[in-house]
RNA sequence: GCCGAAGUGGCGGAACUGGCAGACGCGCACGACUCAAAAUCGUGUUCCCUUGCGGGAAUGAGGGUUCAAUUCCCUCCUUCGGCACCA
């Protein structure tokens, strides 16, 4: 093994000590202990004490610098080292390409961070470092996201400050982001409740009030020019506007103005439900309503209608749907995306009513023959004005239960479906059907026109509500899956019924005489023929699925529509007096039980039952009906998103103020140059017993006066976080602008961020705001890109040792940092992180697996630091040489594609490897050229993954400046190529023998070789090969 | 229910574009060192049969394509994540 000199590189005594610095300080679970006292077993102080084993400081401590690996003896000095001399402070835009390498913004917590957090931040800094390496201009920064509900709550609870808790919140990130040596530059930290981060998040909403999303151009425009065209020509192609024109404009009061242009705004504000609690009296955010309950109070929540602020996101559904496809990110997140957008095609189409036309979305106007009721939502205006006065009664109270419900309760009864008739009736379009009109809650006010036309045969919401409430159903698209049903009630069929279906090969099942048939598609036809023969003159047969009739002895009868239903009943009732209280086929139909799968079917199949359309192919369906409903003025192509606008009102204290003020005139934004509106230092921000923010209780705050002379009422609303984050990336390019939220240049060469790393938590929340904010300050010309984030990866989740659970403070399990650093030390720490499996996999914590990434960790330290070990006296061998130069290069080719494609766990593999290839070499006649060059290779790969180690022995090397300043190695192919290859030999695919050759062997001498082969003879026993595969470089695989 | 991801030794996990399954590490066993233990170093370690040589089976289950399948296709099972009446 390699000599364990006991001399001290000379410079050493030159370089910061132990105790200098913050070393101590900042690793508070180190005990200082003397020598003794650390070999002392001491699991009874920590019952669920890391396993002791591999432990560092187990080893005996000395004063004397050693050359043994002890890594607490100089991370921390290093450290602060680094930061001293400004190693990883960003530089200005220069020749040199840039990386923006951005970790999620954090919220920090009291609980600090555990090993689970670090499995992002260990990566990005690897990448960073790397990046560096490369000769890259590398932005790598972190900041707060301070506002929010849990710091709010937590410093509520503390009777404290939040502003006071994120201090000390953060400052505790900071110093274990410093324990783990992250390259973060901290010249660059932001803190997004401050007034000069939070005034540009007002001054970005201002721009989100002052502009609107123009549907021609498809991009946001400032609204001054939307006054100017309303002044000069009206509302006229601006699709979707209210009907305005320039006189009627030009007539209107400064107030209504306002309420106009209010529809427009990509700001607004507009009444909304929110969770209201009635014991705390007050507004609740989702996430603190559990089961219907207040989270505090326990009371049953409430909906209420608010006046609530909007950012208008829907307008760029289509954008955010189609750029996701110009973005390198994970497929499933740009799924989640995609599915929340939720666009879907269909039409828009008009029942004639007694009060008028109702109008309803459907995304399968193909099956308008097939509209047998419509629903409703209990909110929808038309409501009061169709309900008959018998029905009135009924309704409105459904009406008022429905209200009452919160959003958690309906959906909960997602599967009991509740409706009341309103009495009134709707007029089919396409063949003048009446039909009856419903109110239900499985219909939502807030999706598409609020009203449904149900086709129960082909929507499974729309069958089970017929099911429920004995609504007709009526099957229009024909089945695609073929299934055809009859059922033969005993003493309904003659003799010899069940043997001709024998005979014929028709499967049935018998139970008390009755006979249940699922007909083969094959034999429909003749299944027909043979219920006719067999049927009895006293009864009948009938036929679902694919084909729709019934068997009299006398003939059949289509079931194909009103008329031939008529006929159907009449003669049933003749033969059956039961029939006499059915009054739709389909009843009778849905009676039996056996037909339930029959009946419904949401495929899309040819039309059948459908007057003139019948036969319509299933492929064109839906865009013929649709662009018949077109020329005839019965309907409109539509599209809908299931996106709804992004509300940002909280009625808190401890979030960014919104810069509005109301006066009699209506809403004035704050000018520009008086933002800062700030949040008020007060005693209490409790939420109030009126349920309105707490700044509405501070006359201060809330009473303006603004320049002209106009009193007014400040709005007291605060902005929920989300917006907070949906800028900050923009902040990090020029974190310190007092004149702008950023400058366009610096915005312009940092961004759009190459790698954002963070939690699959955030799929359709932070990374769907961000997205629109950008593109919206894309429009009105503030940055020049429209994605913010060009690649995204997000990193496992690091569950408790158990492999079950998730890390959590409640269940006890967390592990932190601080603990296995002042263990094992932080290098140890992140190789593990990195190791521990593939980036994007959830994956246990295992303590133990530390001690691999330390021992290696260690190995390394020794190879390097006793560089004048090899050779040995004698020759060297050229060979050798030969083999550890290409494992040099293999290693740097394999490291480097691994760190770029975020493979860290094969990385640090790979140098595994290739560690114990220089320690093997070490005891072997190698040129001390070639081990040098190892070594040199490895000390440098090193350095992004283990940073502190790689210093310090770059330091204890004499070598000059920092290992951090240095470039990464370079790779020389030729030097990586095998000159051998083992050739695989199989017989008939499995393998029976290796023999290592030439790595350019041709395909005709491989076979040759191959069929030589003493083994490969043994096993063909004398009989010719049929065929000999040969992979070039591969194997062989002699085929009998 | 729908959408997405994943199932490989005792454990975490490797395996390029279909070409030697189990790299690397943990753990375990044996050996060296030690009075002893820890640490360290060395050897071995998928399972079954075999003293050995060697052979057979195996990547959630079943089937298919192929000279060859962890990899491609079909059916099913399990786990995790997301959505949840969006017409």
């Amino acid at each position: 093994m390699a000599t364990k000199k006991k001399t001290v590189s000379k410079k050493t005594s030159a370089r910061a000590t132990p105790s200098r610095g913050t070393a101590k300080r900042t690793t508070p679970a180190k005990p200082s202990a003397p020598a003794a006292r650390a070999r002392k077993p001491r699991a009874s102080a920590r019952p669920k004490a890391a396993p002791r084993r591999a432990t560092p400081r187990a080893a005996k401590a000395s004063k004397a610098r050693s050359t043994e690996y002890r890594p607490q003896e100089f991370e921390a000095a290093w450290m602060a080292t680094w930061e001293a001399s400004h190693l990883y402070k960003t530089t200005p835009a220069d020749e040199r390409p840039k990386a923006y390498i951005l970790d999620f913004f954090p919220y920090p917590s009291g609980d600090g961070l555990s090993v689970g957090h670090c499995r992002n931040y260990v990566p990005t800094d690897v990448l960073s470092r790397y990046h560096r390496m490369r000769g890259y201009n590398v932005l790598h920064p972190m900041g707060w996201d301070a506002f929010g509900l849990p710091a709010e709550n937590a410093a509520i609870k503390l009777k404290t400050n939040p502003a006071k808790l994120i201090e000390r919140f953060s400052a505790n990130y900071k110093r274990q982001f410093r324990l783990l040596g992250i390259s973060f530059d901290w010249d660059r930290e932001i803190n997004s409740s401050k007034p000069e981060y939070y005034r540009w998040t007002q001054w970005i909403f201002l721009q989100l009030y002052q502009a609107w999303f123009d549907p021609r151009t498809k991009r946001a425009r400032p609204i001054a020019e939307l006054e100017a065209e309303l002044a000069r020509r009206g509302s006229g192609d601006i699709s979707g506007a209210k009907p305005m024109t320039a006189e009627a404009w030009t007539r209107m009061t400064l107030a209504q103005q306002r309420e106009y242009l209010s529809t427009f705004r990509l700001a607004y504000r507009a009444p909304a439900e929110v969770n209201w609690d009635p014991v705390d009296k007050t507004v609740l955010a989702n996430e603190e309503v559990v089961d219907g309950r207040g989270w505090r109070s326990g009371a049953l929540v409430e909906r209420k209608r608010l006046m609530q602020w909007f950012f208008r996101i829907t307008a760029y559904a289509d954008r955010l749907l189609a750029d996701l496809d110009t973005i390198d990110w994970p497929e499933h997140i740009k799924t989640m995306q995609r599915n929340w957008i939720g666009r879907s095609e269909g039409a828009e189409v008009d029942f004639a009513t007694q009060a008028g036309p109702l109008r309803v979305f459907t995304t399968r106007p193909d099956t308008l023959w097939g509209a047998t009721f419509m629903v409703l939502a209990p909110e929808h205006a038309a409501v009061a004005r169709l309900t008959t006065p018998e029905q009135r009664a009924q309704v409105e109270a459904y009406a008022a239960s429905a209200r009452r419900m919160s959003e958690a309760d309906r959906t909960a009864a997602e599967k009991d479906k509740t409706g009341v008739s309103t009495g009134a009736y709707a007029v089919d379009p396409v063949d003048g059907r009446r039909i009856p009109v419903w109110v239900a809650d499985y219909v939502l006010s807030g999706y598409g026109t609020g009203a449904i036309m149900a086709v129960p045969g082909h929507d499974e919401r729309d069958f089970a509500f017929a099911l429920k409430y004995g609504l007709p159903i009526l099957p229009v698209i024909d089945r695609t899956d073929g299934l055809t049903k009859s059922f033969a009630l005993g003493g309904t069929m003659k003799e010899g019924f069940a043997e001709a279906l024998r005979r014929e090969a028709i499967p049935f099942e018998e139970r008390q005489g009755s006979l249940y048939i699922t007909i083969p598609p094959a034999k429909v036809e003749r299944y027909i023929e043979i219920a006719a023969q067999h049927v009895r003159p006293d009864s009948w047969n009938e036929v679902v699925g694919t084909r729709w009739l019934f068997i009299f002895a006398d003939g059949l009868q289509r079931w194909d529509g009103m008329e031939s239903e008529q006929r159907i009943l009449a003669r049933c009732q003749a033969l059956e007096p039961d029939v006499r209280g059915k009054r739709t086929v389909m009843e009778m139909l849905h009676s039996v039980e056996f037909y339930r799968d029959a009946l419904f079917h949401a495929e899309y199949g040819d039309m059948i039952h459908s007057g003139e359309f019948s036969g319509t192919p299933g492929e064109v369906a839906v865009a013929r009906v649709t662009q018949w409903l077109e020329r005839e003025g019965k309907g409109t192509r539509r599209v809908n998103y299931k996106l709804r606008d992004w509300g940002i009102s909280r009625q808190r204290y401890w979030g960014t103020p919104i810069p509005v003020v109301h006066t009699e005139q209506g809403e004035v934004p704050v000018r520009e140059e008086e933002l800062p509106v700030r949040l008020p230092d007060v005693d209490s921000y409790e939420p109030t017993a009126t349920g309105e923010s707490p700044l509405a209780t501070i006359p201060k705050f809330v009473n303006v006066t603004l320049p002209d002379g106009t009193r007014g009422r400040r709005e007291t609303d605060t902005m929920g976080t989300f917006a907070c984050s949906s800028w900050y990336f923009l902040r990090f390019a020029d974190p310190h602008n007092k004149e702008a939220a950023f400058d366009k240049e610096q915005a312009a060469y940092w961004l759009p961020v190459d790698m954002y790393v963070g939690g699959a938590e955030h799929a359709v929340m932070h990374l769907l705001y961000a997205r629109f904010w950008t593109k919206v300050l894309h429009d009105l010309g503030f940055v020049p890109f429209v994605e913010p984030f060009k690649r995204l990866r997000n990193q496992g989740m690091i569950l408790a040792p158990d492999g079950k659970e998730k890390m959590s403070k409640s269940k006890g399990n967390v592990i932190t940092p601080d603990e296995v650093i002042a263990e094992y030390g932080a290098d140890a720490l992140r190789a593990y992180e990195m190791f521990i499996s593939e980036f994007e996999q959830t994956t246990p914590w295992n303590t133990n697996g530390l001690a691999g990434t330390y021992r290696w960790l260690r190995r390394a330290w020794e190879l390097l630091l006793a560089r004048a070990t090899p050779p040995p006296a004698g020759e060297t061998t050229p060979a050798l040489d030969r083999d550890l130069a290409r494992i040099t290069h293999k290693t740097l080719r394999k490291v480097s594609g691994d760190i770029e494609g975020f493979r860290f766990n094969t990385a640090i593999s790979a140098l595994m490897e290739f560690t114990n290839a220089i320690g093997e070499a070490a005891g072997r006649p190698v040129s001390a050229e070639v081990y040098h060059q190892a070594l040199d290779a490895l000390l440098l790969m090193l350095a992004p993954i283990a940073p502190f180690l790689a210093e310090e022995v770059w330091h204890r090397l004499a070598r000059k400046g920092s290992v951090h300043q240095q470039r990464w190695p370079a790779f020389d192919a030729a030097l990586a190529v095998d000159e051998t290859v083992t050739l695989v030999l199989q017989v008939n695919g499995k393998v029976r023998d290796r023999l290592v050759v030439p790595a350019d062997i041709s395909e005709v001498q491989a076979r040759e070789m191959a069929l030589a082969s003493e083994s490969i003879k043994r096993w063909l026993e004398g009989r010719v090969p049929r065929q000999v595969v040969v992979v070039k470089g591969r194997l062989v695989n002699v085929v009998v």
